[in-house]
DNA sequence: AATTAACCCAACCGCCGACCC
DNA sequence: CGGGTCGGCGGTTGGGTTAAT
């Protein structure tokens, strides 16, 4: 039997911000169900108010959570499968370039989630790690560990294309 | 055939910053 | 000006699956 906070589990959300209105917050793994309450929802609304979603569909589950489940499977236009070569040394330069900046890599990868990046980066590099191999490739010079030889670096993210 | 290690994916947690009241 | 809430980000953990020994 699996209860995922199915029962007394009140603080379940952990750094839930507000107090919900008695209503058990579940987590764990997203029903089927779950999915098309959240993406009706944000059909009809729109992102954003996430908190809105649990208040006006009476679903058990946090703002954030919802969030994080709309970006990451069920948005639209996300492509799914393996990153390809393409993608792989784009993410790559991005990582020379911004360091763990996810969401900044994710926003020059179309279909792509801050998450689904992370996680392949982690898992090279782990792999990289082992093998002895270089993070990056010798035309790669990353600018983000760059000694502070210049403080005044770039913020502004000219975003071409 | 069984056991162990590695890999990948999904989700949660806590923190931070922005915004609104 | 201060307090509170929400949204978002990055880090970390857990579970399941697959491959190798």
């Amino acid at each position: 039997m699996i209860m995922y906070g199915g029962g007394a589990g009140k603080d379940g959300g952990s750094t839930n911000h507000i107090s919900d209105g008695g209503v058990v917050l579940k987590k764990g793994p997203w029903t089927a169900a779950e999915d098309e309450i959240l993406a009706a929802y944000v059909r009809e609304n729109g992102e954003g108010n996430w908190n809105a979603v649990q208040k006006n569909t009476g679903l058990a589950r946090c703002g954030k959570s919802c969030r994080l489940r709309w970006a990451n499977h069920l948005r639209p236009n996300l492509k799914k499968g393996s990153f390809t070569g393409d993608e792989e040394r784009l993410i790559i330069q991005l990582h020379a370039q911004l360091g763990n900046k996810w969401a900044r890599m994710a926003a020059q990868l179309p279909g792509r989630t801050d998450n689904e990046i992370k996680n392949y980066w982690n898992t090279r590099l782990k792999r990289l790690q082992r093998q002895g191999l270089p993070l990056y490739p010798p035309d790669i010079i990353p600018n983000h560990q760059l000694p502070s030889t210049s403080t005044t670096s770039s913020t502004t993210t000219t975003t071409t294309t």
